[in-house]
DNA sequence: AAATCGTTGTGCGAAATTTGCATAGCGATG
DNA sequence: CATCGCTATGCAAATTTCGCACAACGATTT
């Protein structure tokens, strides 16, 4: 008997490339929550290199600037989100909880109760 | 000035792994279009080794049968999707639309009008 | 003004994954 | 019993991902 599940996933592009999704998401919050793009990757258990280069290509395709860094300095320097993305986070968010609980309605409706058992 | 738009996306999941989204998708409604794993891989323009690949990963995970092959005879062989993966395609198809609309629905009414402007 | 410290930024080789070529096995048909 | 086109698979090449190691930077401290 095996348990069938809904994954449902969003993202925003920009001139149709992928900007914005679940990962990028995260990593983003990462920064804002950590202060600085190293915290970030420790945080989220990756390697600085990944990090970066993870938002080296987003930023590449971003209308806006995302980051906000300081080198050097007293702590070595920071990270911070702009507000333009910061904006655009919270509408993600936002959106991204909409649809997932539409796609778990519909799941319901299609897969009646014990859809489980296959 | 940007166009921003939102993608989205759903796949069902058998035991927490991936089982079955929009590439196999198209992959299984190509091998039953054209009646063959060769033929379809040859629809779609990828290789046969890609297109057997990617079933044998899928069967190896799946909670039932999902192609019927014939190996030999006159054409060689042939290859059926079983009713069981047709049952599920259907519905799948059906989850799929319901979750898009939705994404574009919540979409325009969180990026009202303009939002393409950057 | 020189040393320190923890960042950002990057070159490059290693590791992992994907890809496809080439070939074996199969069996109904003629 | 030879043929033909399909399934099935080993293996090496190509591509992508990954992370180590190190350079640059600048406010603070000494």
């Amino acid at each position: 008997m095996s348990q069938i599940r809904i994954r449902s996933k969003i993202w925003l592009e920009v001139d149709g490339q992928p900007f914005l999704g679940d990962g990028r998401y995260r990593l983003l919050s990462a920064v804002q929550r950590n202060g600085s793009i190293n915290a970030a990757a420790k945080d989220l258990g990756i390697s600085y290199r990944k990090a970066w280069s993870r938002l080296q290509a987003m930023e590449e395709s971003s209308p806006f600037p995302l980051l906000e860094r300081r080198v050097g300095g007293k702590n070595g320097g920071a990270s911070q989100l702009t507000p333009e993305i910061l904006d655009l986070m919270e509408r993600f968010k936002t959106l991204r909880i909409q649809v997932n609980d539409e796609a778990d309605r519909c799941f319901t409706a299609c897969f009646p109760e014990g859809a489980n058992r296959c």
